[in-house]
RNA sequence: AGCGGGGUGGGGUAGUCAGGAAAUCCCGACGGGCUCAUAACCCGUAGAUCCAUGGUUCGAAUCCAUGCCCCGCUACCA
């Protein structure tokens, strides 16, 4: 639908103006609202809709709220919300698809009803498959927390809770809502290709799963915008997990492997246990307060703590002379690797359990706890032979994928412009722009027909200077040379100098091009050389 | 326009709620070291008007006010 903006008369297109003052439009205020498609005008009609009684809840919400954990923004911006006003909620919609509204086969359940359910379904889902019971989390004493982006933190802090409230459910602890994924600092959008999918350009070239589990937490902390590009994915994967994380667990299993082929004996350290002790402590309060970005930088710290020990301790020079010092700091290292396992098992699951085997343990890592990296490491257990966990992404397949995408964006770029109704786009120019241009005020001096020309006039202009400018001005067809002498006109008189039929033309005449020129002149005589504005 | 979030070295990013000496970390640049390890790792140097202006304070990236810019939402797009 599109119409003419109330506010500042601009046209405007659905609910905003978003040619003019950018303001949002409710349902009624667009003027002459006309439908996009057939061009006819829009009419109001009656209908029989469902309601939620969402203003029932204020109270209940406005106490709910305060105790919602997750980020501020969800909160904050759902309290404003409720603080406002709150009406009651509209639940159905007149479309083909949907899940049909009972009892009225014309009407369908509004999406963000029913979407949430299915949060409930799966679970139920899951439950049925694990041998768990659902209800004990929908409906027993569970902590249910919700990962969002922040453009619908009004569906899960308003909306959700009070159906759940209403239906006797269990409500969500905590709702915690991210920024925006971005693709190359631009917005995601599928229809612009700024896209990245996870199976089509990302796991069937080869990709492992992990990589990209990394790259989305630790990026940045929740409330900023998530941007993914290619180059700072390859640069993260070969700093962060092949540089520091990768090369320190490999280091430490392949120096161990080849001089010990076990665990070596002796008591791990007090300090590194200690250094242990204080990066699981960390990390849990981070990761209880859902920021993930700096749970994954004290980890991140650990892994360079333990590059930092191997280096400064040197055990390939130990073990030529002092075989027992040597095994002390082996020891001290394979406890922080074990540590490093365990803490990054949640980030990159795949790759940390490979290393918990290359660690010579058994079992699954996710069933243990964070303490389990202080608990020491049992001498003489044998190690197997270390593999490398994480293997540099070359530049050589950074550019092939960012072929994919640039090809993508010009191939959305293209249709877009097909599709898309040809209005010429005039920019918008600066007042320092405009001012660029030198437009004064002229008067003819002489006119004269160009020879060989139908439609030249060779015109001399007293714009104020010492000597009239020379313009050309392809006003032959609607003026006779000799009735433009004295007269008036405007002239750009920094238009850059051309030649047209061998004369030099210094400046442009301006005139409203309405089927030949109509030529533009002061409305009162002023003195020559008067500048425009 | 209203409401919410954000603005920190060349790029990215932490710190802001609970003000405190020279502002974190990663990349990039420069110099050095090491040789167990995937040209990796370690040490050091340079680089920041912490968006702007004003205020509070012994002291402000941090608190307050105003302004500018970016993002999200505004109940019928999901």
């Amino acid at each position: 639908m599109e119409g003419i903006c109330p506010h500042c008369e601009s046209p405007a297109r659905g609910d905003e103006c978003d040619q003019g003052c950018n303001r949002h439009l409710e349902p009624g205020e667009i003027l002459e609202p006309t439908c996009k498609i057939c061009e006819n005008k829009a009419e109001y009609r009656e209908q029989e809709h469902f309601f939620f009684r969402l203003s029932s809840f204020r109270d209940f919400l406005l106490e709910y709220l305060e105790t919602l954990e997750g980020t501020s923004n969800a909160r904050n911006y759902a309290r404003e919300w409720v603080n406002q006003e709150l009406r009651d909620w509209c639940i159905t919609r007149n479309l083909e698809w949907g899940v049909r509204f009972p009892g009225h086969d014309e009407l369908v359940v509004y999406v963000w009803v029913d979407a949430p359910i299915g949060y409930i379904s799966f679970t139920e889902e899951y439950c049925n498959n694990a041998g768990l019971d659902w209800k004990d989390i929908w409906q027993g004493d569970s902590s249910i927390i919700h990962f969002i982006g922040q453009d619908i933190a009004y569906h899960h802090c308003i909306f959700w809770p009070a159906m759940l409230k209403g239906a006797g459910y269990s409500l969500p602890k905590a709702v915690v809502a991210s920024g925006m994924v971005k693709i190359d600092d631009k917005t995601f959008s599928k229809s612009r290709g700024y896209v990245v999918w996870v199976n089509d350009d990302y796991l069937d070239h080869g990709f492992q799963p992990d990589l990209l589990r990394y790259y989305l937490a630790s990026y940045t902390s929740h409330t900023k915008d998530l941007n993914f590009s290619w180059k700072v994915f390859q640069e993260k994967v070969n700093n962060e997990l092949v540089g520091s994380l990768g090369n320190f667990l490999y280091r430490t299993l392949h120096f161990t492997h080849k001089n010990f082929g076990e665990v070596p004996e002796g008591a791990v350290s007090d300090k590194v246990l200690d250094e242990i002790r204080s990066t699981i402590q960390k990390v849990t309060v981070a990761m209880e307060e859902y920021e993930f970005k700096k749970a994954i930088d004290i980890i991140m710290g650990l892994s360079a703590y333990g590059n930092t020990y191997f280096q400064s301790k040197e055990p390939w020079h130990l073990i030529k002379n002092d075989r027992v010092a040597c095994a002390g700091v082996v020891k001290d290292c394979l406890q922080v690797a074990k540590a490093l396992v365990l803490l990054f098992e949640p980030v990159i699951p795949t790759k940390m359990n490979e290393a918990w085997g290359h660690l010579g343990q058994k079992g699954d890592v996710s069933q243990m706890k964070y303490d389990e990296g202080l608990v020491e490491l049992e001498s003489k257990r044998p190690l197997p032979k270390p593999a490398i966990l994480f293997t540099k992404i070359d530049d050589k397949k950074i550019d092939e994928m960012e072929v994919i995408m640039n090809k993508r964006i010009a191939e959305a770029m293209a249709k877009e412009e097909k599709s898309a109704p040809q209005v010429p786009v005039i920019p918008v120019v600066t007042f320092e722009e405009f001012n660029t241009m030198d437009i004064r005020v002229g008067t003819v001096v002489s006119a004269e027909a160009i020879k060989g020309s139908d439609k030249l006039l060779k015109l001399q202009i007293d714009i104020g200077e010492d000597i009239p400018r020379q313009v050309v001005a392809g006003i032959a067809l609607t003026h006779v040379a000799d009735e433009l002498v004295g007269r008036q006109i405007i002239l750009l008189a920094n238009m850059k100098p051309a030649k047209m039929f061998g004369v030099e033309s210094r400046g442009m005449i301006l005139a409203a091009d309405e089927n030949g020129a109509v030529l533009l002149q002061p409305e009162s005589k002023v003195e020559n050389g008067t500048p425009i504005r």
